[in-house]
DNA sequence: GCTGGCACTCCGACGCGCCGAGTGCCAGGC
DNA sequence: GCCTGGCACTCGGCGCGTCGGAGTGCCAGC
């Protein structure tokens, strides 16, 4: 077990670090960190910290920087995360009340975070998961073609086109809408097949496959769309990465176009808590540099989707977590409103 | 003018340099083009067209690059258009026939696009502009409450919620709906405000105040729709840009942001033929060490939108250009079978 | 008008030495 | 037993001068 001293160093390291960017020295330490010991007995406490790991050095007679791990201890042990100030809160809210529809929602949320982190910004739409359906409507475009829309109380609209196997009447067709919206409106989407299942055995023999192939579309649209899509942002700020750039920066950029990749970054951890996945923490060998802050967000007390920043593992942890946090908070203010 | 000569000369700089990156001497280039004619010959024509502004010295006694200027002279007169080898073809043809749907498609094309040119691509959804619609549908959320569904004959659904001044039956709901489809299904996006005017004073007077909000509501989304949207992807290639990165590529990742900046970019040229606009042709001022080509596509012999790549001044254009046509030419084939 | 020759320029790589920051270790003191 | 000051050592970065090579411009000659 570390002393208290040891970890006051390495919190001193972290954010001496993350402030210049530069290995950082017994000596400059005890300048800036009223440590109230002299630079040799840092220098003790470092060279105990880099046996444990939880530092390293560049190069001999260098300064130490924090390994994957020394970011870890920090995060979990060492620091809280920061509040905004309440222009930022005011600004935040501000933004966001702007949006005009589900979209708009997302994108001023990817802006938002993209801007108060300076990092880049990702956002998870809304998962139907725990969606629940609002409207089913079917219109008939030709007389065996017709088109399923499927309304979510989220706010999203998903259509798919349906082949029927036999033209299906007006009525028919009313009929079915009917029953459809009766069975499945204000239920959510996991519970939908079973409610539906029994449907088509009372209509006509001749309609039975047609109902069928409208009852097996919905189901898949259901299905489908509960892979979520996501938006992102801000990649500009990968810039501020470091110097050695391209090497670094290439996987990140080719990481944050495979949508599953990003998904899986934010959907791994179970619960809607605060998740921080550090340096190699990260299955994805492009972001192995990077380190994401994740976080569910909901209307209610359930988290809908999730929402985060992916940045260098040499971040502001607290300042980060602190927008993340306040972000998704006010997010699912506005969602539950609308 | 510039003698026959002179400008085979251009041309061998130009591709040279866009092969190398280097700036290219008088030796190297009667090495590797037969021209007939020495060194020394060269230097002189080369002198003739750093005078002229077509090419440049990056500082004395280096080899030349291409300015804008020259890029734009080689595009205009130098180069034609390559096409693509008969497997490129193909491939590009398996890749966009597994599109599913319209979402599905664009992000195909994306992907191939930036494949293929090995920059970052840009692509438009098809334009509601030239679009009809194939169906307008009214659904009953609440007594006062009604949704809006348009849908358009390139596959896309938009919906909006209208609050009624007055509650709206059922019947008189039927109504609307059947008018409305009766007036506009078929119709063009700047063809229904005048089809619809006279709608109100058809119904009882009760109801005029809600048929007025549908309205409403129905041109502006027509409207709205029209301000595009658009899909970006490859920006990994941007890290292939040159070597002193931040400040090249940063202003570019924040001007591919900007939703409206791109529009601009694709959008700025009237016809749907091929346009490549040349480093400080482009009006951003981030974009200036860019190249822009950019060609409209849809699925009859109108465009409907646009799509293009953007990438270094220093490009393969002839490839660059074949591989953009191409893909263009595909979608709208896709486009106009779906 | 093309060519070969020549003097000149300038970048980039290389080698060298110096400086400073930082370390590890050790002996002494509280 | 832990902290401290002192000391020798290491190593990267910087500045500087050198050198080579690529490339140029110009000129006289064919």
């Amino acid at each position: 077990m570390l002393s208290e001293r040891r970890l006051e160093v390495l919190r001193a390291i972290v954010q001496d670090y993350v402030g210049t960017e530069e290995p950082v020295g017994s000596k400059a330490l005890t300048e800036r960190h009223s440590l109230g010991v002299s630079p040799a007995t840092v220098r003790n406490d470092m060279a105990v910290l880099e046996d444990e790991g939880f530092i390293a050095q560049p190069h001999t007679s260098a300064g130490r920087i924090p390994t994957d791990k020394g970011y870890r201890l920090f995060v979990d042990k060492l620091a809280g995360v920061k509040p905004l100030s309440s222009p930022e809160r005011r600004a935040i809210q501000n933004f966001l009340d702007g949006a005009v529809d589900l979209d708009d929602v997302v994108a001023r949320t990817v802006r938002l975070l993209a801007q108060l982190t300076r990092q880049v910004a990702v956002v998870q739409y809304p998962s139907l998961n725990r969606s629940t359906v609002r409207h089913v409507e079917l219109l008939s475009l030709a007389p065996a073609r017709l088109m399923l829309v499927l309304i979510t109380d989220t706010g999203r609209v998903e259509q798919r086109m349906v082949d029927c196997p036999a033209p299906f009447g007006e009525t028919s067709l009313a009929d079915l809408r009917a029953r459809l919206n009766s069975r499945v409106v204000g239920r959510r989407f996991a519970d939908v097949p079973g409610l539906v299942q029994d449907l088509p055995e009372s209509f006509e023999l001749e309609d039975r496959g047609t109902v069928s192939s409208v009852l097996a579309t919905l189901l898949e649209t259901l299905v489908e769309e509960t892979e979520e899509r996501l938006m992102i942002g801000g990649t500009a700020n990968l810039t501020r990465f470091g110097n050695d750039f391209p090497v670094i920066i290439r996987p990140v950029l080719e990481a944050l176009e495979e949508q599953v990749v990003l998904l899986k970054l934010l959907g791994e951890s179970k619960d809607s808590g605060m998740t921080v996945r550090i340096g190699h923490e990260n299955a994805h060998e492009g972001l192995t540099s990077t380190s994401v802050v994740a976080v569910g967000y909901g209307s209610g007390d359930e988290a809908v989707a999730k929402l985060g920043v992916v940045g260098p593992t040499r971040m502001d942890y607290p300042g980060t977590m602190g927008a993340v946090r306040a972000v998704a908070r006010y997010v699912g203010q506005i969602l539950a409103e609308s």
